[in-house]
DNA sequence: TTGTTGACTCTGA
DNA sequence: CTCAGAGCCAACA
């Protein structure tokens, strides 16, 4: 597969290795990836190959929501694949991150050729 | 090259 | 807790 830029493939990287019935929010993929804004991991979501194996659906925004896309209803497919893997929402659709939030010290499993392992560690609480 | 847009986040009220 | 507004920066016209 090949990317657009590097830049995207450092996203589609870090997305890839969110362990399964975890959830990772934009800005946490953002500094994981040394040098993004969260809008720019936004905007590289939105440009996933659809026949591409990164499980974008573990991406949700800071509430803890789905972000809504804007077209289609496609966050309805990404709540399920959620729900399929454990993830429980609340009744007006979130997530608990405290519960499924992805904590940085597991990215130590990150298998990638970019990755630095000195990074800021601000989320882990 | 300038202007707009967006699967966002932060801060203040 | 929620709601607005400002800021963000790559992609696109």
């Amino acid at each position: 597969m090949v990317y657009k830029s590097s830049l995207y493939k450092r996203i589609y990287v870090v997305v890839r290795n969110i362990p399964p019935g975890k959830v990772a929010t934009y800005g946490q993929v953002a500094k994981i990836s040394v040098v993004l804004h969260a809008r720019i991991v936004g905007y590289a979501m939105a440009a996933v190959p659809p026949d591409s194996d990164i499980p974008w659906q573990r991406v949700i925004n800071h509430q803890g929501k789905i972000s809504p896309r804007s077209s289609g209803n496609g966050g309805t497919i990404q709540r399920q694949y959620l729900e399929a893997e454990g993830i429980r929402f609340d009744r007006n659709g979130r997530v608990d991150l405290k519960i499924y939030g992805w904590k940085y010290p597991d990215s130590e499993r990150i298998e990638g050729d970019f990755f630095n392992p000195e990074l800021p560690l601000e989320d882990t609480k």
